[in-house]
RNA sequence: GCGCCCUUCGUCUAUCGGUUAGGACCCCAGAUUUUCAAUCUGGUAAGAGGGGUUCGACUCCCCUAGGGCGUGCCA
């Protein structure tokens, strides 16, 4: 049977590093299955919440995941689906499993607070349900609106989770998850579950968080007469300092990391790595990565979100940036100087955007650092006529013997002059690349 | 408050009753017959605390401490 996974983001803001890792998860697990095409990754726009969802954060979720690389098979949108859930609403309610409540939120709070105060379970006492016809009409008479509850059959869940294990939920500790609120909006829970079966969902990876929630959805899957997918609830992230991460973390989109030049390739490393046995390095592609995925690598509690690990990851990839890759990205830049040029400089990258100060080191105008004119000069005197690979060893050969400079004495003066930088690239590729006309100006004190 | 999950080098982790407790990152040192970086090689460094069970426990059980999550007319 082919696999079949979902991730639905709720277009109510930019998609963050917590959530995307749900998404890329869910991605891997489709994509490493074995068979002809691996399993298939179905976008689910949850945009059952008219007043926050936007387009424009719809949009900004595709753009997010086609940069990242996770591309979708299929894509379905919840606004367009109202209809299924008003019909599967009629067959709970049919069955019984659907009643109307009218407490307002504030007598809901009230009698939380009192329960707990009491020292007893803060859960739904299903007053609504010894209501009379007689009752209901008096409320509504008042003016009230129900809002409707799924009867939970209140016993013990049980599934085989593909991340934890055998998992247990007791549903009759959990008050009955209110389904429709009294403005006839559909909660996630009720749209979650009726796409997964019309979609046939296969599998349902997401947050630890949820595990609850998979309880109560087993219940709502049995009682559509609908089998329950397989599950698998990972571990959330922390930050560094170990603070739960995946609900506060707006400084962390997506879009942000991107516009601080992060890699996608480098997020994407990253984040399916936190909390596994791999080693933080980063995969050639995320293909490799879906191929390596397996819920077994992963730990049983919250991985850390490290930023220094990211900005590694993300020079480890530029490392490896072979030129066809980075060629459109530099021309962008206006810093394709060639492939000798990015061979030159990419180890030293820790951000793609760098590029474009080496770039003009080698091609534009730098202004040399000088402290000892009087050496620079002697140097400049022993510049060979034509420049290659080989000159700067050989060069700085004749330098050393010439001044009796050594080591950083000699490099360093050296590099600070051609180039106006305290630190970059290997100097042998640097110095061709810039040219004797050049060298001579830079080590004549001018900026060139 | 109650429920679920968790706790191994500084960090991410392996181990599923007997191991010199392994790897990766960081860090340190050496190499690149003299530079920062990159690269390569080597090294330092760990089982939260307390009780059990057992010939033997990081591994199983209990308690304590600490962390994450849940307990919504959020998702």
């Amino acid at each position: 049977m082919t696999v079949r996974v979902r991730f639905a983001p709720s277009p109510t803001g930019r998609l963050h590093v917590g959530n995307i890792r749900t998404g890329l998860i869910n991605w891997l697990f489709a994509k490493g299955q074995h068979g002809e095409e691996g399993g298939v990754f179905v976008l689910r726009i949850d945009d059952t919440d008219l007043e926050r969802s936007t387009k424009e954060y719809e949009t900004g979720i595709e753009t997010d995941l086609t940069w990242l690389g996770m591309t979708w098979d299929e894509r379905h949108q919840q606004s367009a689906r109202f209809p299924v859930y008003t019909q599967a609403v009629e067959r709970l309610k049919a069955a019984g499993r659907l009643y109307p409540a009218y407490e307002t939120q504030v007598e809901l709070d009230l009698r939380r607070k009192v329960q707990l105060s009491q020292g007893l379970p803060p859960v739904y006492d299903r007053a609504a349900l010894k209501l009379s016809e007689a009752d209901r009409k008096a409320l509504e008479a008042e003016g009230r609106k129900p809002h409707w509850r799924f009867r939970l059959e209140g016993k013990r869940v049980k599934w085989n989770d593909l991340a934890r294990g055998p998992c247990e939920v007791d549903t009759t500790s959990l008050s009955d998850p209110v389904l429709i609120r009294e403005d006839g909006a559909f909660l996630y829970t009720l749209p979650s579950v009726v796409d997964d079966i019309d979609m046939a969902i296969t599998h349902v990876i997401r947050g630890e968080d949820h595990v609850t929630n998979t309880g109560v959805q087993i219940e709502i899957f049995e009682a559509l007469g609908a089998k329950s997918p397989e599950f698998a609830h990972t571990t959330l992230l922390v930050g560094s300092d170990g603070a739960g991460l995946s609900k506060r973390l707006g400084s962390l989109s997506i879009m942000d990391l991107r516009e601080q030049g992060y890699e996608p390739l480098a997020i994407v490393s990253h984040l399916a790595r936190i909390g596994t046995s791999d080693p933080m390095e980063p995969a050639g592609s995320i293909e490799e990565l879906a191929a390596a995925f397996q819920f077994g690598k992963m730990a049983r509690h919250p991985g850390r979100y490290d930023f220094e690990d990211l900005a590694r990851m993300n020079a480890a990839v530029l490392h490896a940036m072979d030129y066809a890759s980075a060629q459109p990205r530099l021309q962008n830049l206006g810093a394709d100087l060639g492939e000798t040029f990015w061979l030159a400089i990419r180890s030293n990258l820790s951000r793609f955007a760098d590029a474009s100060l080496w770039a003009r080191v080698v091609g534009g105008t730098a202004t040399p650092i000088v402290e000892d004119q009087a050496f620079l000069s002697q140097a400049a005197a022993l510049l060979p006529q034509t420049l290659d690979g080989e000159t700067w060893h050989a060069w700085t050969e004749a330098v050393k013997a010439a001044t009796g400079a050594k080591g950083k004495g000699l490099y360093a003066p050296l590099r600070r002059a051609l180039t106006g930088e305290e630190r970059g690239p290997e100097m042998g590729p640097l110095l061709a690349l810039i040219g004797r006309e050049k060298a001579l100006k830079r080590l004549a004190g001018e900026p060139a």
